[in-house]
DNA sequence: TAGATTGTTAATCGATTAACAATC
DNA sequence: TAGATTGTTAATCGATTAACAATC
């Protein structure tokens, strides 16, 4: 199957899709075609269903792609089909958006445990979660087989918590602390860093 | 001089340059390579030579690049020479991270003003700004001459604050709601959504 | 001078788009 | 059947990387 490897710009555009495919069932339409798609998120036909024939043929000649099977199926391939457990570091205001935003998605994303090394902050709960002192980071990603974690301390703490996540054994890594973390290669690390983001936003100024 | 289109991924790198030559600045280390900023940075040096290369002659063969000197070059590229007056729409969690992130950034990058459709949150203060009512808006982003705004405000308010935006009169919008927004075709607009970062991240889950 | 490193051209690599046979 | 739309191949486009003369 994943013979061909699949770029991760093709990767990037499968939550999007997913996400449209969501609202298109919610207000029940069943099938859509590449050229909808294309249309609304402004991306070339071609390229969608060029994309989505990596990963099979969801679609029928002649009318489309049913959009609760593409959702399913798009869904498998995210591994979105089953509860993917998270945890974040950095209970300020950052990490509260995140896990409040966290609530209201039908997503499988769910963050189990809120770390703060602030003293302050600990025991605070957030969406109905204990914030629980750094010392016990370890053992609670273990034990509930946390498999993704997301930083949201100061940049200057980002590096040693990541550290702490690799030893704790996570998968993945989502940091959006302005700064580039180093982790091992079979460790998978995205930036989510608005800074970078909003400053090459002021370059198309006139 | 900008008579050859630079591409968005030539862009977005030049913050990444910035944060990073910073850094180097802090330390009082006054000169460096493409190849130390390749290594740091996990890019080709090539790559990042050619992308100055594109704005002028900033290197000395043999030398390298003077920190401070490509500082002050790519600050003006992206025109962070002086402030830039962004507004933010929606007083949550999320608004309330990017106020404070912003306090403490040397950017020219400065939110001068926060509103909120909820009047539970109208006049709160937030890093030294009281927060408005939408309907003092136009207003508000014409007379502060704000010319980027944020959007933190739920999907379903996104396109209303977007069309609310272009009609005060800024010129880019960096939104963070997780759906797509429309605006005219000389309004820039950028996504920064953790919704499709976090689950691209799952798809490299093993 | 010798060594290092830029700026830039040419080569490579990869991603996007067009086109169309297959077929619902 | 006729019209529509997929899956896929081929063509195009653009971005990355290698290579090297220029030169500090």
């Amino acid at each position: 199957m994943k013979t061909i490897k699949i770029s991760e710009a093709v990767v990037r555009r499968l939550p999007i899709y997913l996400r449209f495919l969501n609202e298109l069932s919610k207000k029940n339409i069943s099938t859509v075609s590449s050229q909808d798609l294309g249309q609304k998120l402004d991306l070339n036909p071609a390229q969608i269903r060029k994309d989505l024939a990596y990963f099979g043929e969801f679609g029928k000649k002649g009318i489309g792609y049913d959009v609760d099977y593409l959702i399913e199926k798009i869904r498998q391939i995210l591994k979105l089909d089953k509860v993917i457990p998270v945890a974040l570091v950095g209970a300020g205001n950052l990490g509260r958006a995140l896990c409040n935003y966290n609530a209201y998605l039908r997503d499988n994303m769910k963050i189990v445990a809120v770390f703060d090394a602030q003293p302050s902050k600990i025991g605070e709960s957030i969406n109905n979660l204990k914030v629980k002192p750094m010392d016990e980071l370890v053992e609670a990603i273990r034990s509930l087989q946390v498999r993704i974690g997301i930083i949201t301390v100061p940049a200057v703490e980002a590096q040693q918590v990541a550290d702490q996540f690799v030893h704790a054994g996570v998968e993945a890594i989502l940091n959006f602390a302005p700064v580039i973390i180093r982790v091992p290669g079979d460790i998978r690390v995205h930036h989510a860093d608005f800074t970078t983001e909003l400053q090459s936003l002021a370059y198309y100024l006139d």
